[in-house]
DNA sequence: GTCTATACTTTGATAGAC
DNA sequence: GTCTATCAAAGTATAGAC
């Protein structure tokens, strides 16, 4: 039972936390550094937080919420005789835009995930499987309704989407020449239609190399990797 | 000048070093875990490397290389006629198998390289932009030869494909069901042909959505952003 | 609720014996 | 070259005044 002051203290602390982090990393981010960006003092951070690690807990959960809540929105607001290829471009570029945001949560997410102890990862791990179940029911939507490859995996076609825009989180630069939505719609652009040219058939080109060689096997392979 | 003695505990040091630090992250690696697990002491240490900072710079050299330079050396021991379809499924194939092959250098270095001082990154920096050039070459061959689509941004392609085997240490465990050639040619399958039914024309099933509106515009974008 | 002072611990790094 | 002992710094966390 906090009073609406020492909510808003809270929240003041958790966002000079994920500054902190997301500029400096996890090791050299200090509670003393973090009280000072939040306006106050090591020791009082302990009035809100138990310990260091628990104050990074509460970050990493922030951290996948404040992307997946707004693109799982998005396309909840899609009327519902939406089709799947419409919903999973929204959800793209709603995913595009807030991972580009620089927002310090999302940074911090990411400079924090791999680093923090193994059973802190562990408890945590059940937000971004819920996100993926989201994105692979979307995959599967697209499948269904004939848009989509059907003999793709679709937890491998998610993992290929996101792993791209994660990565874009360390090229990305806000100033430069393309804007989020411009890197979303180039990267729906591929996503769907691949780099090949379209007037090329892939499997005349090299054979050997076994492109396309999934396509036979009847069955698409199964999701159980996570 | 080092005694071959002196050099093979070097690489002792380092190879111990990568592997505390993939498995528990920077903060967490000690130089007495280090140590330890090298079979010396952290005093020791400093014999060979005047800081951890040192012993950290120098992981973060091999964890590049030790990627880039197969991969490189196996598209350079193709028959020079080679096509760049076949040169890049080629160079595909070598980076996830190497990616995959659960190195310790390389998962130390995506451990590494997000939390070590800037000024360190600033230095690093070249080497991931050599390797970076590499992929674009082969990006702009392939639209030169007419089999990638000359619209394309080659450095949002080269971005596009390298960002999914990062992410993919995340997510790939080795006892799995897909090793990683079959990864490896699931993502070919879905980078050059798309993930959508090839008989459905996109901007017919969402035009607002402004697909392959890029396809418009003449000229590629530029890739100036790293 | 917040601050100051400080206890306790860990860790990077050095000195010097061998 | 390697080990032991140890220093000095930094950092988490607590105690207690206000």
């Amino acid at each position: 039972m906090k009073t609406p002051k020492a909510v808003n203290k809270r929240v003041r602390i958790l966002e000079a936390a994920a500054k902190v982090i997301a500029e400096k990393g996890y090791a050299a981010a200090t509670m003393a550094e973090i009280g000072e960006a939040a306006g106050t003092f090591a020791g009082s951070l302990y009035y809100y937080f138990p310990s260091k690690d628990a104050l990074v807990e509460a970050l990493l959960n922030i951290g996948t919420t404040t992307v997946s809540e707004p693109v799982i929105a998005s396309v909840a607001a899609l009327p519902s005789q939406t089709g799947a290829y419409q919903k999973i471009k929204t959800a793209l570029d709603k995913h595009v835009a807030r991972m580009l945001e620089e927002d310090a949560f999302i940074l911090a997410y990411w400079r924090l995930i791999d680093q923090v102890p193994s059973d802190m990862r562990e408890r945590h791990r059940k937000h971004p499987r819920a996100y993926g179940d989201f994105w692979r029911g979307l995959m599967r939507e697209g499948q269904a309704e004939g848009v989509l490859r059907s003999e793709l995996d679709p937890n491998l076609a998610q993992l290929f989407l996101l792993g791209t825009t994660i990565y874009a989180l360390d090229w990305y630069s806000p100033g430069g020449k393309l804007n989020p939505q411009a890197i979303s719609d180039s990267l729906a652009d591929m996503f769907f239609g691949g780099i090949a040219s379209r007037d090329i058939e892939l499997n005349r080109l090299a054979p050997q190399a076994k492109v396309n060689h999934r396509r036979k096997s009847g069955r698409p392979a199964s999701d159980a990797m996570r």
